[in-house]
DNA sequence: AAGTGGTCTAGACCACACA
DNA sequence: GTGTGGTCTAGACCACTTA
């Protein structure tokens, strides 16, 4: 038995509910992270061995097993076999997650605005039909808007829908945004296909995102899926470079 | 009891190796992603429910659901409660995976070819120590190079890594990938942050990269940590826009 | 009411790393 | 050899969806 393990506080994981809906291997691990995320278990500490958690906590291995996997997915501990669990050494970022721009701006504490330019109802071309997986030419919604955070316009959004969409209003659009309409609807977007490019500023862009002329763009075009696999989104998105980037974290299975 | 239920033919699991060092649930989902991929399973299709796939293959139920589990991280399958698993509907394509570039062109079935422009050892800059976790101004392992595909360059690349990596040659980094190099010497890139991004070419980029001048590149900066958390390359590179650009699935938890 | 996935248990054997 | 994580079994109960 190795002797230097790290020994949490005992009060971090004394207090689960077993008889409430959150599963334990969930209310282990987002304790255990934020735990980590604080400081209170350091960078490079060694974690107890999985059995020694499981009776420490009461719970069977496969339980810990869990609740530790879903931290090593997310890139805040490593495991390797014969010697144990650790700390990540490295700084702690945040994931890239399946939120809209607007969640992604609100979460970082500042205020986000939209301005919806056109929305309409219109045929859909080639792409946007192969997209959607509707009949070219068949009517889809459309929408242009542009989000900014702070007063600054910070990317320029077109998106189109299926035609059960259509009715969702422009105010709607103004004051929420597409994901957190979406799920007040019932659709929950499971799945979204995305491809990050750059490319030269159009002309509109240079003028609504306040971009030198001929400067570049950051660029992104979704295609989202609901719980059912059924297409539900897709968007191309131009970005101020400046003041928009895409940060991911990267685990090797 | 549903009969509607998607069977696919036995023979595609029929052979599973109990004795190999392949795990089953490994067994199972690759072949069962290599069914979807190749549409011997039909997007929509439904899958048998857990336990009677299970009883099929002789299997319990927490392997197949690992195997199942694993195709629905990739986001190929979906799994509603109550409901059943489906295949996806829209269209598969890869991950965004840990691999360097030169693998990302290898694997397209291009002819990559590595340029070395500059390669010594150099003081550490306040970025780069602190990336890399060593002391400002103590040495580290520059190395800036062009990769090209078929002829075309399509990015600059800087990298710095410790100190211990100084003994890697210049003739071995236009013959293989950085992190082909590094796994050679027992070196497991795990984790890896990355920031994509966009800004205007620099002047040397320009002609490197045959970019208009003022054109726009596509950024990435990175730091990778090996198995143990240790933080084991930082990089920014400049990508060809029209030439290269990042694709990912993101699956909603 | 019946069927599905979501969670959890209490064991077992194995491969790998290290002293 | 000892300790670790990696895999696997054979059950159990629950929550949710559909009929």
């Amino acid at each position: 038995m190795a002797n230097d393990d790290t020994v949490w506080p005992e009060e971090l994981f004394l207090d689960l509910d077993r008889t409430g809906p959150i599963p334990l291997y969930f209310q282990v691990s987002s304790r255990l992270e934020s735990a980590i995320r604080t400081g209170v278990i350091a960078p490079g500490a060694r974690l107890e061995n999985e059995i020694a958690i499981g009776q420490r906590l009461g719970l069977s291995r496969p339980t810990v097993r869990r609740a530790i996997q879903e931290l090593v997915d997310k890139g805040l501990l490593v495991r390797r076999r014969g010697i144990g669990t650790q700390v990540v050494q490295g700084t702690v970022t945040r994931q890239v997650e399946l939120t809209s721009l607007y969640e992604d701006l609100q979460s970082a504490h500042h205020e986000p605005g939209t301005h919806v330019i056109e929305h309409d109802i219109r045929p859909a071309t080639d792409v946007v039909a192969t997209s959607l997986g509707v009949t070219p030419g068949s009517d889809v919604v459309y929408m242009r808007r542009t989000r900014s955070t702070d007063g600054v316009t910070v990317a320029m959004l077109e998106n189109y829908l299926p035609p059960e969409f259509s009715d969702i209003t422009t105010a709607q659009l103004e004051e929420r945004g597409l994901y957190q309409i979406l799920r007040g609807r019932g659709v929950t977007i499971r799945i979204a296909q995305q491809k990050i490019g750059a490319r030269r500023a159009h002309k509109e862009e240079t003028e609504l995102l306040e971009i030198d002329k001929g400067g570049p763009v950051l660029t992104m075009e979704r295609v989202a899926f609901d719980s059912s696999g059924r297409a539900i989104e897709y968007g191309h998105h131009a970005y101020r470079p400046d003041m928009y980037s895409f940060e991911t974290t990267l685990v090797a299975k």
